[in-house]
DNA sequence: GAGCCTATCTTACGCTGTAAGAGGACGTCA
DNA sequence: TGACGTCCTCTTACAGCGTAAGATAGGCTC
């Protein structure tokens, strides 16, 4: 996992796994048998450190929280997001993980195909705001002055929408009020609550 | 391209895209610097793709289908949202793109920081829902009844709100209403365009 | 014809995942 | 005590990857 979060799933090699453990690549073929199992259960090592519904809260409250927590888990485990598999390579952990979240949903009164489409709304939220800011980063990792080297680089003459993008990134305008990802959040859980009251209002 | 399409960036060697021109790997070399020159080549072609804020439209509509252009031509090429460079390797297309999407917010009315939000909570949403989407095709187009299979590996009786949204992906229940995309998107602009509302009521 | 540029080729290096099999440490048996 | 089976580790090898280095050939301008 070290590996991984270091240096991303590329850099974590069986070799060098292998070494890392003072032993050969192929030693650890006796006890996986590919590495994918492996990475799988990594990834469901990752879905272990995020923080479930919280039962005292109510829904909104809850959701939220346990969102923030996945992105900050997989903020920490960027590589995590990345590996998708089927349905059948689900661990253990991210079973759990979903279906408390989707049990949450359900009981908070929203009906199965809305807790399906909210279930992946959020999902997706969470999944691309990592996937964006985990290749800003590793991106400015490898040469820090990346930002301030875009805007001579880029012809952003011609895109004032863009180079006041850009500049909002380098002056850290953008993140000094709310976070990007807890705005979209917020959005669409107010979205999800809307949808919630005029189901409940209409059934009443 | 059409490499890349069917067997994702990992099909798209130098030795295969060679052979597919019927030339040698180091061939290539001549005409591109290093792979990541090209894939990210590529991946412009890709931003060319997709659909602009149509100025005819309002913003809310605009916005929307040019999003919706946008998921769809990600689903057709899911590896280019997996490859994500620094703000240097932005391409003239999707450079183009962003600031087509950014203008039109700005024009609609929303602040520069409202718009830097915004725009991150549309691009998340667009490469989270593809990046599940294409997990999912990927892993079935390996083995057709992997959903089916899901439902006897894993552990669903002790997961019943998990059980109820696999069964949604079988039997398709998911699919039939609005997509999920587009359910995620509408609640992003309502919850957009409230804000836009509050901020013109109060300067007014 | 000489020289140069451009596009192609072959060869090679270090990396990857992993298949195949050899070797040794151990517990359990006669 | 010696033999056996099980577990763990090792070495060796193969096909694939990106790409560095250099040889070779065709067409252009002088």
């Amino acid at each position: 996992m070290n590996l991984a979060d270091d240096q991303g799933l590329d850099g974590m090699s069986m070799r060098r796994l292998g070494q890392a453990l003072g032993v050969e690549a192929m030693t650890l073929y006796h006890h996986v048998g590919r590495k994918d199992e492996l990475v799988g259960a990594l990834v469901d090592r990752v879905y272990a450190e995020i923080e479930r519904p919280d039962p005292a809260l109510d829904w909104r409250a809850a959701v939220r929280r346990s969102s923030i927590s996945a992105h900050d888990v997989f903020r920490r485990h960027p590589w995590a997001t990345t590996f998708v598999g089927g349905l059948e390579s689900i661990g253990r952990h991210q079973l759990a993980y979903m279906d408390g979240l989707l049990q949450r949903l359900r009981e908070a009164g929203f009906s199965p195909i809305l807790t399906h489409h909210a279930y992946h709304v959020l999902d997706s939220h969470i999944v691309g705001s990592i996937l964006w800011a985990a290749g800003y980063e590793q991106a400015a990792r490898r040469e820090p002055d990346m930002a301030t080297r875009a805007l001579s680089v880029l012809p952003l003459a011609d895109y004032p929408a863009m180079a006041e993008h850009v500049e909002q990134h380098i002056s850290g305008a953008a993140a000094r009020g709310i976070p990007t990802f807890e705005f979209g959040l917020d959005l669409i859980l107010d979205g999800l609550e809307g949808l919630l009251v005029t189901t409940t209002t209409t059934t009443t």
